[in-house]
DNA sequence: ATAAAAGTAGTAAAGATTACTGATTTTGAA
DNA sequence: TTCAAAATCAGTAATCTTTACTACTTTTAT
């Protein structure tokens, strides 16, 4: 993995934030750096990212792919009202191993999502 | 929330898989019944019926929603080489009430994924 | 029976992601 | 340094998934 100054700037505006953006946030906001970036090298970075561990996924069930820079053993809720992603911090990694050791499974990642609607917006009726 | 066979047949398919199908598969297997259901009807049923509860979202993060007939609770194992869901019969519904209790949130689903390389996968190396 | 409400097929449109191409940048070895 | 191979890029087109729209049909409750 050669290094380059697209990929470092996508790192650290995901490195930078915790509300786990998509791919077109990130794009929008690489972009007050890099111009002219393409949102393809976006999207060819944040997958090459994801394989080597670096990022991870968080898949919300809103049809569209959210990144956590974050990669230490957390959860995530979802809110279906103002559809904000905050985490949660709750370590599932004993599921992790008990999974492994039970199912036979090789393990990569762990993702423990909860969905429904979030305090600010079941105190403003969003 | 009328009555519709279309609606049935859905429901069916979906209740006699442990597949975890997404909204394409679900619609070649309700045609074979119904050979001109439309692709848009089979969307706007898994909706409405995930609303209802009577089915439910599995989100892995492979770009294309996945559908569970199943509402007990239990957890999902993702292969990446194979892309099968399996079942992992792991109820989260203890982190749920907790989480509920010290974060405020109202919570309406729990989604407990692992992602990573399967039985079959391992043994075959795919 | 019948009319309002809900649902449908078919098609078009939108949104998200991936693929492709020719140019540019990085890297490591000469 | 210099240079060529490998990696990456911008820009654009294509693909894939999902949603929206419209005129027609079915369901439901009177």
């Amino acid at each position: 993995m050669n290094y380059s100054r697209q990929r470092e700037a996508i790192v650290n505006v995901l490195k930078s934030t915790t509300s786990h953006p998509s791919a077109a946030w990130i794009y929008d906001r690489v972009r007050i750096q890099i111009p002219n970036i393409s949102l393809g090298t976006v999207y060819r970075n944040l997958a090459a990212l994801e394989k080597e561990g670096i990022i991870v996924k968080v898949p919300v069930g809103d049809n569209r792919e959210h990144f956590d820079g974050d990669t230490t053993p957390h959860s995530h809720f979802y809110c279906k009202s103002c559809e904000s992603i905050s985490d949660i911090p709750f370590d599932p990694g004993d599921i992790l191993k008990k999974a492994e050791e039970n199912q036979g499974y090789e393990v990569h990642t762990v993702t423990y999502t909860l969905t429904g609607i979030c305090k600010e917006c079941l105190k403003g009726r969003n």
